[in-house]
DNA sequence: CTTCTATCTGAACGCCTGTTCATATACCAT
DNA sequence: ATGGTATATGAACAGGCGTTCAGATAGAAG
């Protein structure tokens, strides 16, 4: 049998990305098999490649879309012109956003290894488009004097470093709610990059 | 044929375990076959079983080997009981040692999720044990009104995983020295944990 | 009521996987 | 020289892999 109720297109692919996000952060993209994603799904293995062309391009895809997000996310921002706000409000957004997509902040960084080396350097130039905007933070406080930082590329890399931290350890429902993880690494960072 | 040419039982082992090391921080533990470390060995895959019971214990040995020598090499330091000096002393030690295995740190902390449960506790007390030796640098400091930090567990995680961030990017003959690295990070860290 | 098309199945393809084991060899001790 | 042992081979095992495709089905369109 085939087609086993209605017209599926719209809603088996949101599925299929689904599940396979949630296996390969959990299991590692090497180790997830598509017959185990079809399965999540409810769809025999074949049935995939209505979606995609290979599994090379489901994880790509995965990937772009959260960096595009990523991006579209923190453009749509009222952003402040003072450095401080500026990096304040950078600091919350990064941990707030991460925060919400567990799965997909695993991915992008435990899977860049596993991408084709043209879909590589893609995600890589989103990468470096968001570690940027931070950089121009920092870069503007440093000439404005608010900001004391040895090498700007260095700190920014500290930063988002110390920031993507928060994902490892950071429970909903612990001993921090969300409002004092960010006021905490506000203020670290606030006092790393200060004279 | 076998055995081509005298008895390598002690040199074998190591270049397995070289070989595997290798292998698995470029392309990840489950994409790598006990074919292509045998390969890289020059024997064949059964030989292996020769000296690992398994892939898992394979990964495992390495990982565990890693986090005793950090352990041991940071016990055999002559420590500071200055909290500020041994902050300095820790960020110094951490930056090299994690610098100079990069293959070790990579899979350190990219394979957690292939271990059995009994071996990632194992390791994880490792880890603890490490971490937890910074915490207390830190809480020394804090009762001695040297550092200000909001929560010296949170700041421990913090500290490290902004140290951790080295090694994505640091390459040898770079634009800056081992030291300038040392120091700047020193720096950073610094001001982030004092008032 | 028929036709058409999107969607899915299920089997098949060739290849690779971790692991085991009988067998063969090279060296060491006697 | 002989026997024993450590070490390696190479074939085999059962099963899984990503991917393809002819054929079946369900629903939409006329």
């Amino acid at each position: 049998m085939a087609r086993t109720q209605g017209s599926h297109s719209d809603i088996t692919g949101p599925r299929i990305r689904e599940a396979a996000l949630g296996l390969f952060a959990r299991h590692g993209f090497a180790a997830v098999s598509m017959r185990q994603i079809a399965g999540e799904v409810g769809v025999q293995a074949g049935a995939l490649y209505n979606y995609t062309p290979d599994k090379q391009s489901l994880l790509f895809r995965l990937m772009q879309d959260h960096m595009q997000d990523l991006l579209t996310a923190y453009d749509d921002l009222d952003r402040f012109d003072d450095p401080k706000k500026a990096l304040c409000q950078f600091v919350g957004f990064h941990i707030r956003f991460h925060l919400q997509r567990p799965d997909e902040v695993f991915i992008a960084y435990m899977e860049l290894r596993n991408l084709t080396p043209e879909n590589f350097a893609d995600i890589e130039a989103l990468r470096r488009r968001y570690e940027d905007s931070l950089e121009s933070i920092l870069r503007k406080g440093q000439e404005s004097g608010q900001f004391s930082v040895a090498d700007t590329k260095i700190a920014t890399l500290a930063v988002i470093a110390m920031l993507n931290g928060v994902i490892t350890w950071y429970r909903s429902g612990g001993r921090l709610s969300l409002d004092e993880v960010e006021q905490v690494y506000w203020d670290m960072v606030r006092k790393a990059v200060t004279a």
